[in-house]
DNA sequence: GTTAGCAGTCTTAGGGGGAGAGTGCTAAGA
DNA sequence: TCTTAGCACTCTCCCCCTAAGACTGCTAAC
């Protein structure tokens, strides 16, 4: 059983792999006989179909049955494809089409490229929302809501917005919060956070109180790893024939639900370019160890970067699912870029 | 079989309701006599259900079996419990005081109110952005991007906050646009979206310009029924069993994606006050047919006002909906009052 | 190294039967 | 007229069994 992966074991792999990821019905060494022009007989398929598993790349359900591919046997499939997986350029063009339809807003862009990416690979679709390396004060407005409250807006860097209710112990009227702001717009403009703490005025209560408030929002900013993100198409990953029974389902949900298993995504920060994969054992986090992630950062390099990422069972298109990302990644950080270009 | 609904056949009735809504069980009449003192034998308990069945207040899975509710079975059991349902008080409180854990911010606010109505409940929840009446405009910003582009910060009356990006054809500097949101600021606060259209004012571009978008976001806000409602728990009412089947689940998480079941929620808008109970058939929209609402506005009557519901199978426990519902109604009523107290 | 043939293994679907749960009915009692 | 006891009847659920079918594993020949 020696010969290492010869070329036509690598076509079978192919092959099962291609199959199984279209039909989710384990392949017959008849099957492939049929449908493939390999020149060989169901037996000697069959015979390479044992190297295949002896060397884990795929296994069967049970003894005498089809072959269904192991993470390994994804994975070598996933690596064999690297080159050419493209949409089609009349549907990039299509996808790009779509985003000019849509108001000039960032969580529309946001919501509606993981509702593209979704329906387009008929699994869920995760936007995290892009993230400035470390954000800088633009603006900030103060308006009075009654003697003792006001709203602080804030505007932050990549035209990201934030807003908190302040309570004040002495009432304070629209005209004082105006003049607040102004002072405050001039001092802080382009400021980090650290920069703004460092800065030195003869503070009033209120304007120690904005400061401080300010400060904490930009802080957090910096802190946070990410937003609460935009997670569509959990219907169309759970219509898929895994999730037949009713606690996998559930279970899947429960994880969608928390999202805590995101940070893992980011460990990999700046350090990658272009499209990710990541096959269920891959993943560090045990409750994925089922699940596949396809995943990409987008944005102005250095500047300010989200995450986007497909997430379905390890059967998934992955030409599909890489060619997808891929785009939309792509059209995202144009948009991105564009709206701070001048930051 | 005249006599009609006699106190004992209510007293049966609302004992299979309690039963099967705790259980979701068929419930046989020996269980009745056993668990029950109406000092009548299961055979008489029999015919009292024999009665129900043909008035349409309960079913049978298949002759011979135990008993289940009908719709109209559920509505006689709320209409019998509309009087002291109220949360203990201590439950109450301990809700109360997890809103003051959270940040002032309304969105954290409203999360949160649907999440402790789900887990309350044990099924999904809903809660809607309080929408004014009439919007108002108090407060708008303009924020230079880069010299043809420009973020629009619109705060409208109860703290709402909108924003836009305005493209223009020649360059404008920060100064200008500085300038140009005083301006507007003052002869624009306090107005509705058609004083501003009527207002009169010597236009340049860029006012015409920033006008045009203001009165099309209040406009839009003004017409639009509700933004993007929160919705928590999904998972919690897909591990009811009535949704074994991994078809109907998919039904219901496909109706909750749409969301297009909202709207008639908002016909009975300012008519009704307290907590409504939609029982299965009752509910307008075919997709909602075995599903059931409980539901209630919030906010500053004829002032400003959302929904809040909670969501589920037929077989709810009315009791601990409808008390959670009130509960939680009142406490965002007052978050929302507290915000709008000087508009 | 490849192939044909065949035995062997495992799943899946469908039928049958028995246990159990719960009612419907009937006739007697209050 | 309402209530009750007793019993036959119905229907589900579960388990077991069998037969069919799908593939492979093995062996021996090419």
């Amino acid at each position: 059983m020696a010969r290492g992966l010869t070329p036509r074991r690598e076509s079978v792999l192919r092959i099962i792999v291609g199959e199984y990821i279209a039909t989710a019905v384990p392949v017959a060494s008849e099957a492939i006989f049929r449908n493939y022009q390999l020149r060989v007989s169901p037996a000697t398929i069959r015979n390479d179909m044992v190297y295949l598993e002896e060397e884990g790349y795929i296994t069967r359900p049970y003894t005498s049955a089809g072959s269904i591919p192991l993470d390994k046997g994804y994975r070598h499939y996933v690596e064999s494809l690297t080159e050419d997986v493209e949409l089609p350029s009349d549907e990039q063009y299509r996808i790009r089409s779509l985003f000019r339809e849509v108001e000039e807003e960032l969580e529309r862009w946001l919501k509606l490229a993981a509702g593209i990416m979704a329906r387009l690979v008929t699994n869920a679709a995760l936007v995290t929302f892009p993230k400035a390396s470390q954000c800088r004060f633009r603006h900030l407005e103060l308006v009075a809501v009654h003697e003792f409250l006001a709203l602080l807006v804030l505007v932050l860097s990549e035209t990201m917005l934030k807003r908190q209710l302040l309570s004040f112990v002495e009432p304070v009227t629209q005209e004082q919060l105006t003049g607040l702001a102004n002072k405050l717009n001039t001092i802080y403009s382009g400021l980090t956070s650290s920069e703004i703490s460092a800065s030195i005025l003869e503070f009033s209560g209120e304007e120690q109180r904005v400061r401080g408030a300010v400060v904490d929002i930009m802080d957090a900013e910096d802190e946070m790893e990410y937003d609460e993100p935009y997670l569509e198409g959990l219907r169309l990953m759970l219509g898929q024939p895994e999730f037949v029974q009713k606690d996998r389902m559930l279970d899947v949900m429960e994880l969608m639900e928390a999202k805590d298993w995101l940070s893992p995504m980011f460990s990999r920060r700046e350090s990658d370019e272009g499209v990710q994969v990541v096959i269920g054992e891959e993943n560090r986090d045990e409750a994925l160890r089922d699940l596949s992630l396809v995943f990409s950062r987008y944005g102005v390099p250095h500047r300010v970067g989200g995450t986007i990422a497909v997430i379905g069972p390890t059967r998934m298109d992955y030409r599909r699912a890489i060619s997808t990302v891929g785009c939309v990644s792509e059209v995202l950080s144009d948009l991105v870029a564009g709206v701070c270009r001048s930051d």
